[in-house]
DNA sequence: GCCTGTTTCAAACAGTCGTTTGAATTAAAT
DNA sequence: ATTTAATTCAAACGACTGTTTGAAACAGGC
């Protein structure tokens, strides 16, 4: 077959346009035209716009989150009894997803697909998106916890949340800082990108918890002379 | 005058419309039915749906902006020859901006609004907002780089990004983890978010910068029994 | 050959979008 | 009261959206 199958085309094409202008801005016209296959192609082999994004998500996010998973329960286990390094568990979860960027030939396409998502206030996408990622936050929430046992729950939770921040804006805009601090976007310098990022989170997440201010923070303490 | 002028109605619902669903999903028929004034009333007043939402977003913007150079400038006065604390740069950054969300009636509104634009794509609006952001770029990037005298200037770059990733998806996806945590969000709770952030950033800012990892690092090292 | 099931295709459907128009209404000024 | 300008209104415009339809082209098994 000399050329390739129409629905992988689709998605191929459909991956591209959404990871450059959004999902919602995409059309399945553009899509198409881009793609050279009918109209009612997608229809027929995906039943809708919905679930054609869905499908161009999990297509390669799903290898992605076992891969995480596997790294993760590998490196619990060279732990042995004792705790696993924060940063190891934040490589396991950031290098699989930003590797993508590298690996794919049509450039950084879907890594910055998946950073799109988590700002879309899709109702439906977000549902699914959050199923999809249910396995991973549960065991790296959990390995997260279990590295910093004197962090107290909450604080890890809203320290997870800026992660998540960092990390989606990362991949979204990947280009803008690449572009702007002259980093050649070469091949495989997400492993710069990731070693920064890692570097960044852990120093976060290791912070020391301020003390909620006082009512009236002494803005002038009395002078002394 | 019992009900409020036609421009400000629009604006105001416009606002919170386009925070709760984003301002491609929200149409204008939505906003006018909402607002109650006529379809032909947006472009009177505004001249387009773009020109609407640049309305929108710098009727806030621009008086936050303001306070934060000022309060730059205060503590940058208060700090004299000593360098300023970082610390002291990230609340006059934070502050401004996550305060309306406590100000604002209609509930986190506004702030949720400036997060969700940082993740559009949609090229203008980005420039735009470039526009907007531009004198506070330059302040606070030159802050923090005094701040940090012994980063290189291009870990500070990618740090003020991934700074800028984390506060954006907290602004957005404020309720999320709040109603996760089960944090009541009750009036003025931004103080405590704004504290969370402080700690955070700071201590990401000031991570000790890893060297860049060997070409291959030893997975297995010549077993040594 | 014929037949069956899969896949492609052009065309149309019903709906929404931002925008424009020109008349009707209100407010202000003379 | 009359004239002028500012504002509101209902109605339509053309373009675009996701989706559906029914016939055409193609495949492989017999």
């Amino acid at each position: 077959m000399a050329k390739t199958d129409t629905k992988t085309r689709i998605l191929d094409t459909a991956e591209r346009l959404f990871a450059q202008k959004g999902f919602d801005a995409v059309s399945l016209r553009t899509i198409i035209a881009s793609a050279k296959v009918n109209l009612a192609a997608v229809h027929y082999h995906f039943g809708s716009k919905q679930a054609l994004v869905h499908a161009v998500i999990s297509r390669r996010l799903r290898p992605i989150n076992e891969e995480r998973l596997t790294q993760l329960a590998e490196i619990r286990i060279k732990a042995g009894r004792r705790p696993v390094k924060l940063e190891h568990v934040l490589e396991c979860l950031f290098r699989p997803l930003f590797r993508v960027q590298a690996n794919s030939k049509a450039g950084p396409t879907f890594a910055r697909l998946v950073g799109r998502v988590m700002g879309e206030r899709n109702e439906g996408l977000h549902k699914f998106m959050m199923g999809e990622l249910a396995e991973v936050i549960i065991q790296f929430s959990a390995a997260i916890e279990a590295a910093l046992p004197e962090l107290p729950k909450e604080e890890s939770d809203w320290r997870s949340h800026f992660m998540a921040g960092a990390m989606a804006h990362t991949l979204c805009n990947a280009d803008l800082l690449v572009r702007f601090t002259g980093t050649d976007a070469g091949a495989s310098d997400y492993e710069s990108t990731v070693r920064r990022l890692i570097d960044f989170t852990a120093a976060g997440f290791r912070a020391r918890v301020s003390p909620p201010p006082k009512k009236a923070r002494a803005k002038r303490k009395p002078k002394r002379t």
